[in-house]
DNA sequence: AACTCTTCTGAGCATAACGCTCAATTGAGC
DNA sequence: GCTCAATTGAGCGTTATGCTCAGAAGAGTT
């Protein structure tokens, strides 16, 4: 179990909403003092699980170690009323509306698999849903990213690159 | 296409690197005047490039308008190397190992459909990699975010919580 | 009840960053 | 050569930062 507590909580809660915030303002928002603000934000960093500095939050500290893809087969005329109950559904991390077999694509997160099944039954009473598939993420191999895109596109405007810096591969658009 | 240059891109891998850098140190790692700098920034923010102060990035914005999802077979013995070869793709945005059909889930982004497959035929000619199944990812219903599964643990733990500040649903796990 | 240990608090301090303005310079396009 | 937008460097006052420190508050223990 993660060892986070509320106060925790709440910074994170308000990193994810603006990770550039000052710590002053958090202090002040979270009703503490500036200095307990800091040491914790010292120790969330310190910790790896403010990840980057505020963009993403590791799941895995929270609890959370179970992700799964979904997808949804619906009712298509009930699609909006689907994704509105997707939406009041905390495990779904994401929702895509996809072409071909299946047509929402989910992720979703679970504390354990007892937690999982319970989401895929929150999932499975939505109205207009007709059927799901589900797989477990067994490992992350690589994390979100855009950094190599950016690259690719700075190398195509023809950016001068800093001393060190790896040069984006090239293949695949 | 996009409307951001060399210094835009650079900006903005800077800031995924670590969102909360400030701004006179973005403008001495970019070469670049802090006004300058500050200027930026505050385009990039405004134009909502930059979503949420620094945690993404609006793909879009840089022209990639075209996201898919790849459920790929492979060898399982070259595992290793295929997911080499899949870091070294730019389109490749993540991937993850997976149970059940398929064995590793990725997801990755386009400036067009001929990009797409591009990256698609890069992929293919990754040794060990047997059969892929691609969907079109057609509309982002929900986008990615972890504060549904914070608050839920900040009821969990009894956090007070703040004036106005929706409580969040209690379905699934 | 006293004790310890940790955490939070509030204050203070020097340094640095911030947001802003302005005049001058640069560079691209006409 | 001209215009226009962007960049630069300097300067300004305000604010945030990182830090220390002593005291208060709580939880758990003896």
């Amino acid at each position: 179990m993660s060892t986070l507590d509320a106060l925790d909580t709440k910074l994170l809660l308000a990193l994810i909403e603006d990770p550039r915030a000052q710590i002053a303002d958090l202090a002040e928002r979270l009703g503490v003092a500036r200095n307990t603000v800091q040491s914790r934000f010292r120790r969330l960093q310190r910790a790896e699980i403010l990840r980057g500095g505020g963009r993403e939050v590791d799941l895995e500290a929270l609890g959370y170690d179970v992700v799964a893809f979904m997808t949804l087969e619906v009712v298509h005329r009930e699609l909006d009323a689907v994704i509105a109950g997707l939406r009041r559904i905390p495990s779904i991390l994401e929702a895509h509306e996809i072409s071909g077999r299946g047509d929402i694509w989910c992720r979703l997160a679970a504390t354990d698999t007892h937690g999982l099944q319970s989401a895929l039954r929150s999932v499975l009473r939505i109205r207009g849903v007709i059927r799901s598939e589900t797989v477990l993420a067994l490992h992350t191999h690589i994390g979100y990213r855009a950094d190599q895109l950016l690259r690719r596109s700075l190398d195509a405007v023809g950016g001068a690159r800093s001393e060190g810096e790896p040069k984006a591969p090239e293949e695949g658009q």
